[in-house]
Order: structure tokens, then sequence, then C-alpha cells
DNA sequence: GAAGATGGGACAGCCATATTGACGTATCTT
DNA sequence: AAGATACGTCAATATGGCTGTCCCATCTTC
């Protein structure tokens, strides 16, 4: 409480008590902006009786195209019936259809359907409207830093799949 | 896919394709950073039989002691029976306590026990470990962009209450 | 001092999203 | 032919949200 209220960039090597509050910081902002992102598509969802859950399968469906079902299994890191049922909804709906992969007869590729792609590109706009107003107060400076802090997050095990999702960008 | 695979820093103003990726960039790694923090904390919440909900009010209550619970309703945006169910769990374990406010004593004032201060402590340690390190590898000057951004996702509406967290660092 | 607003608690029921474990089938690999 | 892999499915369970309703204590306002 007494502690000066700097919350200032610190130059050097922090002494602890600041690192502690930036720390809290980064956390605190994590979760506020991230949980706010979300929220931005929580109407668009509802209208088709959908959740979050639902978003993040049609989200990564649309950005790789002919996913096979065992690579959403390891983004999304949930289990194979959790996806199960979010998948047959989406199916239902009209939004995502597989067909059956041609190297290897088991697998079931995933892509949405038209209806999908422009039901992902509606939600895909809302978030494009927070993010990108939130890069354009920052600068794009600041957005290189956003990334590169985000990468650190990500533990080298899962480095590769974050990279595969970008590497055709 | 035939995009030359830059995911550098675009230095002035973006044609629309490229800020589309650089929107998706974010979304994707907002989405496993985040994940990857909090499940950073799973395995010392599991010890307890608590999960992240519990955590989260932990968290704001050993941020500002002698929180009301109005006040944590608004921080965490849920409803006053959700959040109840969270505070009996904390309470019931000794980790929690309340006491009746003094300038208006229909408030109960949210305070960690010494036993919720050393947990939270320790669920701090492994946010710690992550950010600290992430924020390492990337440098001071990406940090303050990182925070730059995610406040630019703060609706205008609750950055008061952003700020008046942060405020007594 | 009475009326209304506010802070908090509690009951009942519901929904979305995740989990584990077990089992079945088609297909690929060796 | 045997084993591993990709996917589907059944049953049961947990977590963490929600709505609606009602209640009590206390503060504010007239």
């Amino acid at each position: 409480m007494a502690v000066p209220s700097s919350v200032s960039v610190t130059p050097t090597a922090s002494p602890l008590f600041l690192r502690e509050n930036e720390v809290r910081r980064g956390v605190e902002l994590l979760f506020f902006g991230y949980t706010r992102l979300t929220r931005a598509i929580d109407e668009g969802l509802a209208e088709h009786g959908l959740g979050r859950a639902h978003h993040r399968a049609l989200y990564f469906i649309a950005r790789q195209p002919d996913l096979p079902i065992s690579t959403l299994l390891k983004i999304l890191a949930i289990t194979k019936q959790s996806l199960g049922r979010v998948l047959t909804d989406l199916g239902d709906r009209g939004l995502v259809e597989t067909r059956t992969g041609n190297v290897d007869r088991r697998q079931k590729l995933l892509r949405l359907t038209p209806e999908g792609v422009q039901f992902e590109a509606q939600l895909f706009d809302a978030l494009r409207n927070s993010l990108a107003s939130a890069y354009a107060a920052a600068g794009q400076e600041s957005v290189t830093g956003f990334w590169r802090v985000l990468e650190g997050l990500i533990p080298a095990e899962d480095k590769a799949m974050v990279v595969a999702l970008q590497r055709d960008i």
C-alpha cells in the first residue's frame, strides 16, 4: 500500500518486489483481455445455440482446412468425447463436414461448409474488431512485444503446433 | 498457402490480407498463452480439491484484502450464486475469512487466512515462473507492448476496475 | 420514522463443457 | 497375421456457469 504507484517500465533487472507487481499485472491483463475478447463473439454464437467450445473447433477448422480429428484434438487438448459432441453439433447445423482421408482412409478430414465459412467469418469479424483496435491503439512495436511474450508462455513441446498453424500465413 | 511465410513485423499500415493474419496470430497466441498459463496451477489446486474458479477468487482476494463481495462480483463478472459456492468452498477449507465492514455493516469484507496467504503464494509461484521466464525471453520492451495491447482489449467501462487493482502497486 | 435501495445469503433447477474408462470397427504398418 | 492407430460411442461424473425467487440486515432518502 505504501509502495509508490509506479507501474512504468523498469529499465534494468527488477528488484523482487517489482517483479511480483509486473507478474501480477500480466496475470490480470491476460485474464481481463482474454475474457473480454472471447465475450465479443458470444452473441453471434448464441444465435446458433452454440458455445465457445464450438467456436474453438470452428476457428481451427477454418484455419486449417482438411484438418484430421487427431490434430484438432492435440490443438484443443480436450478428450475425444468432448470434441465428439462439439463436432456432432457443428455437423448437425451444417457448418462442418468431413471426408475420408485419401492418404490414410482411417482419418476424417474436417472442413467448413460454405455456411460454416460464412459463419466463422462473421465471428472472426468481431474478433478482428477488438484485436485490430487494440493493435492500433498500442502501435505495431507493441504488437510485436505482445506476440513475443505470449510465445514465451507456450511450452517447448507445444510450440511446433503453433508454428505449424502460422506456417502458411 | 502460396503466400510467403513472413510472420515478421509489418512496419507500416498493413494491407488487408496481412491484417487478418496478424489478428489470427493474436487470437491463437492468446488462446495458447492463456490456457498454458492457467494450466500451470491446476496441479496445486487439485491437491486441495479446488478448481480454477476458486483460484480466481483467491487471487483477487489476495490482491485486495478486505475486498467487499460486491466488488469481487464485478471483477469476476459471474453471478452471486456462482461466487457463493466458490466462497463457501474456500471458507470451508479455511483459506478465506470474512468480517463485517465498519463503514457499511451490510458488507462482508473478504481476506485470506494465513493458510490462504500461504496457498495463494504457492500458486502464484507457478504463475511467476511461467510469466517471468516469458518476460525474460521477450525482453522488457516487449513486456511493455504486451501490456499495451492487452489494455486495449479491455472495454472502457471495465478499465477503471483494472486500474484500481493496479493502483497500489 | 417509513420507504425504498443495496449488500449479502439461500433454495431449486438447469445447462455447457469438461472428465474417465471401456469397448468396437476400420484401416494401416510391420 | 498381429498390433497399432484413427475414430466413434456408451455410461457415469464433475465443474462452473446460469435463471428465478425469496429472504434478511442495513443504509439512504424523504
